[in-house]
DNA sequence: CTGAAAGCGCTAACAG
DNA sequence: CTGTTAGCGCTTTCAG
């Protein structure tokens, strides 16, 4: 087909044929559609796009034209002209950590509905490397981020981005200007901790608590713990808990073999992600020391893994999908600017998933029976 | 600062001072940069992609103006200006599984590397959503992709799309025009039979294959097993293979089932991921029967949760990092035509992971003393 | 070494 | 309901 045929109507620059981009092949633009079904560009546009309404038999020419011409519409030009790129950003510290791939997961499945694809930037989870991402040209691209700091906290908050529509994963930085969403916190330790006390479990381990860093995800959750036993009239011993910054199932072993090194009487151990307790089933098995009994082990995130350990994993599934889907929700609200104004604070609902570990106790065996000294 | 002197020196359109899209803040440009530094704006784009040499006092005039006024160069402008995102695209089946967790995560770190940006495209892997996601404008975001098919074949080689460059995971479509890169296959699965007859397996059955897929993962690593059972003289008892299309735990437990429901002795299990290992570990620890005596058991992928399996369990390390980073240059390449012309074959190196699930039989217990016999 | 100007492909006023 | 046209912000000849 001549290149006039194609061309018709179009004024055109005087006489510059080069290629749409170096060592590309010259692309099929708008221009030629609307030429070859013999309408204007805004009329493709705009069938292309669903706007507006068209007789049918315009809206069957031009689509005939686009299949015949193999048009593809350009993303660059859509998003520079229309100031959207349809690409939320995804910072996650860790993708191999089961409950962050669950989230991308399920971020991305949800995004796919509304046609929105799904840019995955790694932060190692450090400082260094989550302020790098927040100043980085790389988000440029996107339209907002969903963002799951580590790392950085409260005060903070002055790093985001002002002008990249932000939601926060977790409950580290709340209270600013982003929206933020979280899952499981101390209500879902309370339960978990009640419900190993209605197993008849009295001195509870906990694995995975940070030291220095308040309003964590570690920190609400330890402070459920407190709270349920404190119900129950229990006070919460410190040597049985080991902090760990660190939720990978090496550093579960290696916390369980603390405990067990203390010399501690316990009953149960409850695990601030299905990693640390896989890793604390581990060694437990390995010194000789049965779960359930007499140890309770529960974790949270339910893992897919988590069913498949032995024995079973009692853990908490803290709703990836409902978390996926509100900050998706609420990052395409203020990009919208549907909503404006000061950040919400968004929580998922989460469920207590009843396996083989936390099975109650058989015998009448009460653990005060056991020696145990806090070992300061 | 006044508009007037932000704007000095340029031209203009006679008064439209609309925002730059709808609902945004008028975006700081190279031209207001350009005008506060006093140059040009070709001056200010070189100087910000580092091109051609430049006086360090104007260098640092651009860039202080860069700074002051907050400009941020816009992705959308400069990938529809040069032809390129700066993005690829990666579909696979199922971030869920270690597997692709970690491949995604290897390929987003050596992405990273490169300054390039990784869309997660997922693909259930089904055959209609593999196809839809082929002939889908959401590519058009990207630079090219690399694509792991799961359910499309050889046969589908023409559904790759002709304009996106393409690099293939996996061992199902070669010898297309796309580049592929394929980790362990039959060499692999040859070496870890021969390893379990070192340890003095002889009835060695296997998880995973799938019946009628020739040229796939499965088929090849089946090829492998009967080759080395040949080198020993031993032929693979049909009896012992049990076939299995999805490999989650799942199936592995159900497979274990069903490789024990079939009566048939058997001293070794090899399945073909580390999924179906664990779902095996599962089902015989369930059934009574020990690891790695008397049923040795070996995946593939060395997932991490392999290590922490009870026993640990010995695996193949596929080289996820080597994969996604010899999948990232062959993508690199065909899109700056450095290398044009068929698809290669790029081929990852692998690795045994020896672990207690398959240490050798301590006593001098010949495996073919316990009774069996081929089922049908 | 630097500046002016053209235009990538598309969308959105604004007319008809 | 359809056509014309002016740029979005950037890169890139082509002159100076």
């Amino acid at each position: 087909m001549p290149d006039d045929e194609m061309r018709a109507g179009v004024p055109g620059p005087p006489s510059a044929p080069e290629a749409s981009a170096p060592g590309r092949v010259p692309a099929v633009t708008m221009r030629h559609v609307a030429a070859h079904a013999g309408v204007s560009v805004k009329t493709v546009s705009d069938i292309l796009r669903e706007t507006g309404s068209f007789r049918a038999s315009t809206r069957e020419r031009v689509l005939a034209a686009v299949s015949e011409l193999g048009y593809r519409p350009n993303a660059a030009a859509r998003s520079l002209r229309s100031g959207r790129s349809g690409a939320y950003t995804l910072a996650v510290p860790e993708l191999r950590l089961p409950y962050f791939a669950q989230l991308a997961a399920a971020t991305v499945e949800a995004a796919r509905e509304s046609g929105i694809e799904i840019v995955i930037e790694p932060t190692d989870g450090t400082r260094e490397s989550e302020l790098e991402l927040l100043g980085s040209e790389r988000l440029r691209l996107t339209d907002g981020m969903i963002f799951a700091p580590l790392a950085l906290s409260e005060a903070d908050a002055s790093a985001l981005p002002a002008d990249i529509p932000t939601v926060l994963l977790g409950d580290r930085i709340v209270g600013g200007p982003a929206d933020s969403v979280c899952g499981a916190g101390d209500d879902a330790t309370a339960a978990v901790t009640r419900h190993l006390l209605a197993t008849g479990r009295r001195r509870i381990a906990v694995i995975g608590s940070h030291p220095g860093s308040a309003g964590t995800a570690a920190s609400s959750r330890l402070l459920g713990v407190r709270h349920a036993l404190a119900d129950a009239g229990i006070v919460l011993d410190p040597a049985l808990i080991v902090d760990r910054a660190i939720w990978h199932r090496r550093d579960g072993a290696a916390a369980a073999q603390e405990l067990l090194r203390r010399g501690v009487a316990f009953d149960a151990v409850i695990a601030f992600n299905d990693m640390l307790a896989v890793g604390a089933l581990r060694s437990l098995s390995r010194a000789g020391v049965g779960v359930p009994d007499p140890v309770a082990v529960v974790g949270f995130d339910n893992s897919p893994e988590a069913a498949f350990t032995e024995p079973p994993l009692t853990t908490v599934d803290i709703g990836v999908q409902a978390i996926a889907r509100l900050a998706l929700g609420a990052l395409t609200d203020r990009i919208d600017r549907t909503v404006t104004g000061p950040g919400r604070a968004l929580r998922a609902d989460w469920r207590l998933v009843e396996r083989g570990s936390t099975r109650p106790l058989s015998g009448a065996s009460a653990p005060d029976q056991r020696a145990g000294s806090p070992a300061t």
